[in-house]
DNA sequence: CAAAACCGCGAACGCTGTTAGCAGTTTACA
DNA sequence: TGTAAACTGCTAACAGCGTTCGCGGTTTTG
């Protein structure tokens, strides 16, 4: 039985995750392309066009080589998302000494994570799908958990503390990308007389510059009060 | 010129969107599906199995006919998306009487956005697509303009704010579906000192149950601070 | 030197959203 | 009333998608 060719890429025995298997196999010639290119491409597509343009033919064709191919070095395009996510998540190293209050250091934090996702608009949608955490990821979260050391609360919360801060921010970056996008053109207001006075309202102020500071403060006293431990 | 065919479903000169658009024509036989039925249809196969589960052909075969068919009643799967969010929005009716503060109110209107957004665990990603509000979402915006009526703030401020708070309702109900999905198996946890110590830490209690009116009560006072106006 | 392992490729499979053309049916208008 | 226009549903097809398979050529191991 078999001496069908096995492909390292999707070697279940070994290493199942994308994480936890060699980039190229030991025995043959090697790449053509590394993985760093291969996700580098596939990043700078999607930076381009979006997640929807990061298609198996399109990152391949990117490099020169045919869709297939791709194979060789991912099990699939789940994998190449979890690659690129975890890629894109290093950019947030290296983290900042502690300084301030662990609320300062964590909305210091909060911001380099906007700045992220407006650098890479996909990034929440990328995020959103179940995914394995890779290095820079598991880094992350660390570095949260480090940020969080004082605070007197259990893992469980701290661990809810964070991805609703990820979360939020998220928030916060995919409104200020949809700002003005969302349109109310022909539509008939008369039955919607709250919506009809809003418009109607001379046109009020942006939202004051420090809403991402002070939303999020807010939302760690609520997250993690620390008059209760545990 | 044109002798062709022309699709009610795709007139761009007497309604543009699916909002603004004739169910049927007047002219030929009557439809053997309605549009609520084709929409219970999807709606239906994505509480079943995700909105992956949607496809032109799956709603077709659902309801005994062709997937092309279903192009004379949408003009494309994104419509049948926002058809499919609106219908769903539908369930927030009727909106309770007014009783209580204004959080108090937009806190039990925010228990039921979420208990919605469980019954339909697509919901979130559905509505993260830009989309056109249809007549269930314009209202639900025009009862929370409606509670947020006593509020002193720009109309800008309370949209952000409207827009907050259905965002981190979406949050808290993936944070529940995908409660233990996260996994760290198989992770050397040697090169992350604080995830290890989490690990090590006895489990702790699971997060308060109020955990969701503290958070929303937060963001409330952080957005929409009643002591600036606009 | 032979065998095993690996790389890249082209072709294919089944799926997707969407379009075009073809009856057959109903309505509007002269 | 007759006829033309409009409408419905169907089959077939197109391009694109993720993915798999088997091939020839290359590199390493024993």
């Amino acid at each position: 039985m078999s001496g069908a060719p096995r492909n390292p890429a999707d070697d279940d025995s070994a290493g199942r995750s994308i994480w936890t298997r060699p980039q190229r196999g030991a025995r043959g010639p090697a790449p053509t392309h590394s993985r760093d290119e291969i996700v580098a491409a596939a990043v700078a597509l999607a930076d381009a066009d979006g997640l929807g343009a990061v298609s198996m033919r399109a990152v391949a064709g990117a490099l020169g080589m045919a869709a297939g191919s791709l194979y060789r070095h991912l099990s699939s395009r789940d994998d190449l998302l979890d690659l690129m996510v975890d890629r894109c998540v290093g950019e947030l190293r290296p983290y900042p000494a502690a300084d301030g209050t662990w609320q300062d250091q964590f909305l210091l934090l909060a911001r380099r994570q906007l700045a992220l996702y407006q650098r890479h608009p996909w990034l929440p949608d990328a995020i959103a799908r179940r995914m394995v955490p890779g290095p820079n990821t598991l880094a992350h979260f660390d570095a949260c958990l480090g940020l969080l050391q004082p605070v007197r609360a259990g893992v469980a919360a701290k661990f809810e503390a964070i991805a609703m801060v990820t979360g939020v921010v998220s928030l916060f970056a995919r409104s200020a990308a949809a700002a003005g996008t969302v349109t109310f053109d022909h539509v008939d207001l008369a039955a919607y007389p709250h919506l009809a006075a809003a418009f109607a309202e001379p046109p009020s102020a942006p939202p004051a510059e420090d809403l991402f500071e002070r939303t999020l403060r807010s939302l760690l006293t609520g997250l993690l009060a620390t008059d209760r431990p545990g």
